[in-house]
DNA sequence: GATATTGTTGAACGATCGTATAACAACTTG
DNA sequence: CAAGTTGTTATACGATCGTTCAACAATATC
């Protein structure tokens, strides 16, 4: 027989670590992004985020104003990761304006952007903004951060500012649309048809 | 103390009322569609649609494979509805290809399509779609539908065969982020910023 | 009016949900 | 090394979930 932590003298096996609490929150966020991804919208209890993230589910209060303070932070996290992956390939991509409109629109149909798996997020916090005004306000502002990206884009592209508002909701709504379908029906519409699609219109706007 | 219907000779009271089958769907398939739009994705129960339609909640089960039938049931009901409303609306316009077109925009936005409420229903049916093959076949159909008619009505308006496929997935999928937004923030984006959108994209389309 | 059929009820079942909380242990402090 | 702090665990609780099913009653049939 070995020792065991139970031996005398035998090297102590702590039962679990005290993290830092932004460390902590970033694990329970990306395991509920996990969770979402694998198990869908439906999937994301307590429990399950728990389980996965390898803490207690008591732990999740502890951090987090309930499962649905959790799901809107992890909301908030994944569209930054998204958004910012998208624009920091455009950053990428140099100064030249067309080149970078042109970047940006093949980045939101990339694979690790228009994934179904991902549409759980969004799904599970869609779920949640027509009762909660605070899922309202952060829908707000995301989107209004992603429509400013895309005001920039076109601006850059010499399209003249009294236009700009609304070309950019019309872009963003059509990537949107693209994207969801795309995330519905994998295999109904191809990235490279919601590319094409998307690169057209661009072209109609900057003439 | 008035008769009531235990005293004898009293006017027996129906515990229940049997119903044709199809009424009987129809009636717990409208149930759960006002469910769905006024408590939302998450409050689509069982015993809340049965409460809603008036009967137990057993029934639901006698009638449907479960909550899932019921709710692909209802969006199939709901979205027959809305898209025969909106191409009903087109039909009424008249022939001119022109005008049946903006009216079938503005359809597309008019305040009993583009209601909050009714995205409830479509959240619901997204939810099931990455992992139940039925529902994908159902968003299939569905889909394929609504962009057959938008097909219809650009090629009306003398827009190249070639062309109509991808444009008219344009098209939806433009509409459909118009209204997924119009849906989650009625407050930032209205019905008629929505329909000049469109309409100036239809007008590039032809021409 | 008696009988058969079956739509319907309502309760019971096990599972799972979110939350609260007492006990415990890792870490900090003195 | 002892004491205090608090992050963490694990359980318990009440509520609600979807489904099942024996019993009942509304209707059809004869």
């Amino acid at each position: 027989m070995t020792k065991d932590a139970t031996s005398p003298g035998a090297a102590r096996v702590p039962a679990f670590r005290r993290a830092e609490p932004d460390a902590r929150r970033r694990t329970l966020i990306e395991a509920c992004a996990r969770v979402l991804a694998r198990e869908g919208a439906t999937g994301a209890s307590v429990r399950a985020i728990a389980k996965e993230a390898g803490v207690s589910p008591g732990l999740i209060g502890h951090y987090f104003a309930g499962v649905e303070g959790l799901v809107a932070e992890t909301y908030r996290a994944v569209v930054s990761r998204v958004n910012g992956g998208i624009f920091a390939e455009v950053e990428a991509a140099g100064g030249d304006a067309r080149a970078r409109i042109d970047t940006f629109i093949r980045a939101n149909f990339s694979p690790v952007v228009a994934d179904p798996a991902l549409l759980a997020t969004w799904i599970a916090f869609w779920t949640m903004v027509a009762s909660r005004p605070l899922f309202r306000g952060l829908h707000h502002d995301k989107n209004g951060e992603f429509r400013a990206g895309i005001e920039g884009l076109l601006a850059d592209c010499g399209v003249a500012e009294d236009r700009l508002r609304a070309e950019a909701t019309a872009l963003s709504a059509l990537i949107d649309g693209l994207w969801l379908e795309l995330c519905l029906a994998p295999d109904g519409l191809s990235a490279d048809q919601a590319v094409a699609i998307v690169r057209a219109q661009v072209e109609r706007i900057t003439g």
